[in-house]
DNA sequence: TTGTAAGCGTTATCAG
DNA sequence: CTGATAACGCTTACAA
C-alpha cells in the first residue's frame, strides 16, 4: 500500500524521471528500461497519485456537478448524460447535492473550487444575481443547466430546454384541438425557469389566440403528487365553469391531478384533458397513458457536458444559451374537441 | 485566479505557517495576526488547494461511489442516502458509472485509487471471485452495497437487503392468503443477489409448504417493462393452468406483466394477483395500485455510508454483512382467496 | 506565538 | 536516452 514512483524507480534501478516517462509516454525511453519499469509497476500494482499529478500539471481530470437532489429522475438522467461525455475522456465527476438551498449552492461552488475541478455543471433552482456573481468569481468555467439565470439574462453559459416555448406549444396543442378553457397547474412561482417561464408561455399562447387569461385557472404548486392533487382540487372547487383541458408543470403533478379528478368522477379525457411535462418513465404505465411534453434530460446533460468541455479547452468565449428540444407526445389523456 | 497561501502570507506580512494555522485553527495565533490574515483571505477569495492538502495530510475527504447507472431510481436513492451521511462531514463524492460491465468496474476501482479516495461504496452486478480480489487489492476500504459477493460469501463488507427473505415473504404472503399456484417472474439469472437469491426464497417458501415447484411457473427476465410484458406472455401461453398469483422481480417488471394481462382481458386482482418489488415512485400512480415488497434504497445508502465511515476511521475489522429491512405493502393488485 | 524548512508524490527543466 | 533537481501548494515538526 502506498507504493510511490520512488519505490518503483529504486526497484527497477532507474531514476524517478524515467519511471514518470514510461507512465506518461512523454519522452522516449529505451525498450529495455521501459520493460523493466513496467514489470516492476505491474508487480507492485503501482498507481500514480493523481493529487501529486494534479498539483504540478494543473490538470485534475475532474469536473463537478451540483444538483438539488440526485434521487430526482430529472437529475439522474441529466447526470448520466453529463457523465457519458466525460467518463470516456478519463474525467471523473465530483457530485454534490444542494437541496436547492442557496447557501448550500454557494458553499458547494467554493468546495468544488478547493477540489480543483476543471469545470462545473450547475443545476440551480433560483439562479439570482447573488448566485451569478458567485459563479463568475470561480476559477473554473461553469455552465448552468436545467435553469437559466433569473436576473442576469445571457451573462452565464447555459444549456436548457425552452420552457416558455414548451408550455406555449402545450397550450397551442389544446387550442389546435378546439379547446378554449385551458387551465394551468404548474410549478412554483419561485422557480424561475420551470415556474415563471412556463407560465409566461401559457399566457402568451392564450393571448395570441385572443383568449382572456382567467386568473382562477392558474394554480402554481410544488412539483409533487400531493401538490398536483391539491392544486386540481382548488381548480375544481373554485371554478363554476371547469376547464376542458389542463396543462401541468410535471408528470407527477399531472398524475396527482388525475387522481383527484378520478375521485370526483371526472373522466379523463372525456370531461377534462390533461397534459403532463417531462415524459417520465411512468407516463406510459398509468391509465390512461399520459400525454406530455417530452424533455430529454439525458440529451441536456450531453449538450451541457459538451459545452463545458469547450470552455475547459478554451474553445469558446461568449456566454451563450443553448436550447435542447422538446416535443408534444400525444397519448390518451388528451382529447380533441374538433 | 490561482492565489496561493504564499500570496496571502506575503500580503499579510506573515509566514505561510501562520496562514495555515489560521485556516486550520490548528495552533493558536494572536488575534491581531489572525484578523489581518482573515482580511487578506477574504479580499482575495483564497481557497486552499485541497490537492496539496491531501498530498501531505493523506486525508482527501473524498469517497467514491460506483453504480451501474445513476439514472436508475434505485441507484439515485442509494446515492442520495450515501451522500446524506458524507456531505455533512465535509466529504465529497466521486461518482462513476460502470454500466454493470466487469472490466469497467475493475478500471474504476483503480481509477478511484488514483484519486486517493478514502473509501468506496460499490454497487456491483455480479460480484464474482475476480472482483472480490480486485476489491481487496485496493488501498482503501470498500463496502459492497445492493449486491453480495457471489463466490466469496462473507469475505467483504456488505450492506444489502435480504433478497431471499424478501421473496420468501412475498410468496408467504400469497400462501397465507390462500394461493397455491404462484408463479415467479423475476430478474435475470446472472444477477446473483436480485436474481438467484430471490428465486431461492421463492423455492424455499413453496417447498416449506409442501407445494412442488412447477418449473414452467418460473420466468427469469431483465428488469424492464418490455421484459415483464414478454415474461408474462410466456407464462400465460405456456401454462394450461394459470397461476392465481405472480411474484415479480421489480415494479417495472410487474407493470409490464399487468399490461400484458390487461391486453388478454385477465383481471387484476380478480383473476391473477400481482406482487411488485422495490416500491417505486409510480407504484401508487398506476391502477390498480401495486402491492409490492418495499425496499428503502435510501436507508441502504445511509447504512452503507455509516459502515464505510467506520472502516475509514478504523473502528471496524471483521468483514460483515448487514441487512436493511423489507416490508410487504398490500395495495390493490393482490387478493385473498380465503 | 511565530517563522524556517523539510517533506508529500509527481512532472518538468536542465544538463549530460 | 537518462538522471538530478527544482517546482507544485500546503502542513508540520523544530527552533526561536
Amino acid at each position: 500500500m502506498g507504493v510511490t514512483i520512488e519505490d518503483i524507480a529504486r526497484e527497477a534501478g532507474v531514476s524517478i524521471a524515467t519511471v514518470s516517462r514510461v507512465i506518461n509516454k512523454t519522452k522516449p525511453v529505451s525498450a529495455q528500461l521501459r520493460d523493466r519499469v513496467y514489470e516492476v509497476i505491474e508487480r507492485n500494482h503501482f498507481k500514480p497519485n493523481s493529487l501529486a499529478q494534479g498539483l504540478i500539471t494543473k490538470k485534475t481530470n475532474t469536473i463537478g456537478i451540483i444538483v438539488p437532489d440526485i434521487s430526482n429522475a430529472v437529475f439522474g438522467k441529466l447526470t448520466k448524460g453529463i457523465n457519458s461525455i466525460f467518463a470516456k475522456l478519463g474525467y471523473t465527476v465530483v457530485l454534490c447535492e444542494s437541496q436547492g438551498r442557496l447557501e448550500e449552492e454557494i458553499k458547494l461552488l467554493e468546495l468544488q473550487e478547493e477540489k480543483q475541478v476543471e469545470g462545473l455543471l450547475f443545476a440551480g433552482v433560483d439562479v439570482n444575481h447573488t448566485l451569478v456573481k458567485e459563479m463568475q468569481k470561480r476559477d473554473y468555467p461553469v455552465v448552468l443547466v436545467t435553469q437559466e439565470a433569473s436576473e442576469d439574462e445571457g451573462v452565464v453559459h447555459t444549456v436548457i430546454h425552452n420552457n416558455e416555448a414548451a408550455m406555449y406549444d402545450a397550450v397551442r396543442f389544446f387550442l389546435d384541438n378546439g379547446h378554449r378553457r385551458i387551465a394551468y397547474l404548474g410549478g412554483p412561482k419561485n422557480d424561475y425557469s420551470s415556474g415563471k417561464k412556463r407560465l409566461k408561455g401559457y399566457r402568451r399562447a392564450l393571448e395570441e389566440e385572443g383568449i382572456p387569461v382567467n386568473e382562477s385557472y392558474i394554480e402554481q404548486v410544488e412539483f409533487s403528487f400531493e401538490a398536483g392533487y391539491q392544486g386540481m382540487k382548488t381548480l375544481y372547487e373554485e371554478n363554476s365553469k371547469l376547464p376542458t383541458a389542463v396543462v401541468t408543470g410535471s408528470d407527477v403533478i399531472a398524475v396527482g391531478a388525475m387522481q383527484y379528478l378520478d375521485n370526483m368522477r371526472v373522466r379523463i379525457p372525456d370531461d377534462i384533458s390533461i397534459m403532463g411535462f417531462d415524459d417520465s418513465e411512468f407516463a406510459t404505465y398509468i391509465k390512461p397513458e399520459l400525454s406530455t411534453v417530452r424533455i430529454s434530460y439525458f440529451d441536456e446533460g450531453v449538450k451541457a457536458g459538451r459545452m463545458l468541455l469547450k470552455l475547459i479547452r478554451e474553445e469558446e468565449v461568449q456566454p451563450i444559451t443553448e436550447y435542447v428540444g422538446h416535443k408534444i407526445i400525444r397519448r390518451s389523456t388528451t382529447k380533441s374537441l374538433n
